[in-house]
DNA sequence: ATTAGCAATCTGCACCCGAGAGTGCCAACG
DNA sequence: CGTTGGCACTCTCGGGTGCAGATTGCTAAT
C-alpha cells in the first residue's frame, strides 16, 4: 500500500516542514532531494500518504503538512537516535556538577534542557521509597500544632503541619519526639508506616492518639513524597512559538500550571514500561492538540523511576530533542543513582 | 492649567477604557456621564490633557487612551481604596486557613490572589532574620561532601551542600555536628555568623578548616535565606490578555521566569518605605512597558518586610486590584506575624 | 509504473472605496 | 473668557475586486 518511497517522502516532508514552517509541495521535494523521479510521481505518492492520513493539505493549492499520525510514523521510524557528541555531553556534566544542592541541581537541569532544546522543559521530582530516615524533628507552632520535619540520608527534606486533637505541653512533645525518632531511625521511607503502627501499639494509652496523629501526617508526607511535583522552565519559549499553535497557547500553559494532566501522562508512560516516550498532539488531550511531549525515565536513589521531558509544538525537531532528553535522563540516573 | 473638570475627564477616560478596551471619544463621554457641558468643551479639556501627556490618541480619528502618566495620575488620585466586604475577607481567610504548611500556605495565597484579580500573582518569600535555630543537621553525601540542614523555630527548612577541602570520617563529622549544633542552639539567624566565628576560634586546630567550611556554607545559606524566591501563579492569564500588549508577552514572561528584575523592583519599593506601591509601564523597564505591578508589603516573623504583588496589563482595574492586594497583604502580616 | 502537460483551484497581497467615528478649528454667544 | 454648534478634515476598518503564484488532480502518452 504505502511503498518505501512514499515513506521516504513522508520523512522529507516532516523534515522540510519542521525546517521551513511552510507546507511542502511536490516540486520543492524534487528540487531539494534526489528521488530520481519526477514531481508527478511524488504527487502520486503524496496522494497515497494523504489517503493513509499521514499528511494533509491545509487547502487545495498548498503543499502538504504532516498529521499527528504522520509525525508518529516518522518518530517510530527513527530506529536509533544519533547520540550527542562527547563535547555536548561533557558540557552538560560540567554545568550540572556545579550544583549546590538537590533543588539547585534540578533547577539547573530543567533550565539546561530548556536551553538546549529551545522548548519548555519539565523534570518530575524523584520518588525516594528506598531512602532511609536520617533525622526527624517535631517543632511546635502553637499548643496544638507542630511541624514534622523529615530528613533522609540523601539530604532530602520534607515538612508537614500536624494538627493535634488535644493541646500538648513541651515535655509530652519531647517524649513523643524521642519515641518517634528512635523508632524511625534508619528506617526506609517505605517502611515508615509499619514502624509507626507497631510503635502506636506499644506506647502508654495517653500517648496513643498523639502518636496516631503523627502517624497520619507522616503517612501522607511519605506517600506524596514529592512524587507530585514538577519543575518547569522555558515557558516564554512556548509563547514565542505560538505561530505553531492553531488557537492560543493559553490551554497549554494551563496544563503546565495545573500539572495534573502532565503527571497523569507521566504515570501512564511509566505503566507502559518503556523508558523513552513521545506523545504527539491528540494522542493526549484536546487541549494539547498542537503540542508534543518527549520524555524519558530516570531513576534516583533506588526509588521508582521518574521522568524528565520537554514540551513543544508538534512541529519540532524530534531526532535532536529526543537525543538531548535521553542524554540528560541518562546523566540524571548516573549521578543520582550513585547516592542511593 | 489642568482644571478639576479636566481631571474628572481623565478619570472617566481611564474607567471607560479599562471597561471597554476601546479608545474613548468626547461624544461617548457626554453620553455616558453627566458633565453638564457639550462634547466640544470636553474636547477642549482633552486637548489640555493631551498637552500634559496624560492621554494620547492612537490615530487622528480615534478616541483617547490614557498614557502611563495618565494612569499614574489616576492611581495617585485614588485617595482611599474602597476595602473589600466582610464576606470577601472572610472567604480569603477560610481558604488560607486550610493550609498544610508554609509552602502550601504561600501556594494558596498566590493562587487566590491570581484568581481574585484575574492577573498574574507573585509572593516574595519572607525573610526570617529574627528566627531562631531549632535544629541543625549535617548529613554526609560523599567523603568530602555533606548537606547542612537548618530548621528554624517557625518550621522553615533550608538545606545547602558543603564541600570540604579534606575527606572526613564519620566520627569527625559527628564531632563537628555536635559542636556546631550546640553553638547555634536557639541563636537567631542574624547572629549565626558571629556565633560561628567564636566557635572557630575555640576548636582544636585540626577542626578549624572544617568549621570554616561549615561557616561559609551557613553564611551564604542565611544571607540568601529565601529572600530571593518568588512564588508565581496565573501566567496563562497574561497570555489570554495579550491583546493589551503591543508586542508580545514573551519579554514579560521572561522577566517573571528570571525573577531578578522583579526582585530588584521589590527591593527599590522597600527602600522607598511605602507599604503599597504601583508601578506603571515605562516607570519600570522597557520590557515591561505595557505592564503594571501593584504590590504591598507584608511582614512575617519579625523579619524585614517582603512583598506580595500582582502583575498585569497597564489597562487594568486599579482600584479593585489594589484593594485585593492590600487585603491579602494585611492577612499575611496578621497570620505570619503571630508566629514570630 | 512513470511522466509531461494542462486546466482548475485556492491563497495572499495589493488596491480601492465608502461608511463611520472623532478631532481641531472657528466664529458666535452669554 | 469659557462654552457651544457647525463643519471640514483625517484616519481606520471592513468589504469587495483583481492579479500573481503555487500546487494539485487528471489524463493521455510512454
Amino acid at each position: 500500500m504505502v511503498s518505501q518511497r512514499a515513506l521516504d517522502v513522508l520523512r522529507v516532508i516532516v523534515e522540510d516542514y519542521v525546517d521551513s514552517r511552510e507546507p511542502v509541495g511536490s516540486k520543492a521535494i524534487v528540487e531539494r532531494h534526489d528521488f530520481g523521479v519526477s514531481a508527478a510521481t511524488i504527487r502520486n505518492d503524496m496522494a497515497i500518504l494523504e489517503e493513509a492520513n499521514l499528511i494533509h493539505a491545509p487547502h487545495t493549492s498548498a503543499g502538504r503538512v504532516p498529521t499527528d499520525l504522520g509525525y508518529r510514523r516518522f518518530v517510530d521510524s527513527l530506529s536509533d537516535i544519533r547520540p550527542l557528541t562527547v563535547q555536548q555531553v561533557s558540557a552538560i556534566q560540567r554545568f550540572l556538577d556545579e550544583s549546590l544542592d538537590l533543588d539547585d541541581f534540578f533547577g539547573r537541569t530543567v533550565k539546561l534542557l530548556s536551553d538546549l532544546t529551545n522548548q519548555v522543559a519539565l523534570v518530575q521530582f524523584p520518588t525516594l521509597g528506598n531512602e532511609r530516615v536520617a533525622h526527624l524533628e517535631i517543632v511546635p507552632v502553637s499548643p496544638s500544632k507542630a511541624y514534622i520535619i523529615l530528613i533522609t540520608a540523601a539530604g532530602s527534606v520534607d515538612r508537614r503541619m500536624v494538627d493535634f486533637d488535644a493541646e500538648l505541653d513541651e515535655t509530652t512533645l519531647a517524649d513523643v519526639r524521642a519515641r518517634v525518632a528512635t523508632t524511625l531511625s534508619s528506617v526506609s521511607l517505605g517502611e515508615v508506616d509499619t514502624a509507626m503502627s507497631s510503635l502506636a501499639g506499644s506506647v502508654p494509652p495517653t500517648l496513643r492518639p498523639i502518636i496516631d496523629d503523627v502517624r497520619t501526617a507522616l503517612k501522607s508526607q511519605v506517600d506524596s513524597h514529592r512524587k507530585d511535583r514538577l519543575i518547569v522552565a522555558g515557558t516564554p519559549k512556548l509563547v514565542r512559538a505560538d505561530i505553531d499553535f492553531a488557537g492560543s497557547v493559553a490551554p497549554v500553559l494551563d496544563a503546565i500550571e495545573e500539572q495534573v494532566t502532565l503527571l497523569r501522562l507521566f504515570g501512564e508512560m511509566r505503566a507502559q514500561g518503556s523508558d523513552s516516550g513521545v506523545r504527539i498532539g491528540r494522542e493526549m488531550s484536546d487541549d494539547l492538540s498542537d503540542t508534543a511531549i518527549i520524555s524519558h525515565a530516570y531513576s534516583a536513589m533506588g526509588g521508582d523511576t521518574s521522568r524528565v521531558a520537554i514540551l513543544g509544538p508538534t512541529r519540532m525537531n524530534y531526532p535532536l530533542n529526543m537525543a538531548v532528553v535521553e542524554a540528560v535522563a541518562r546523566y540524571l540516573s548516573q549521578v543520582l543513582g550513585d547516592d542511593a
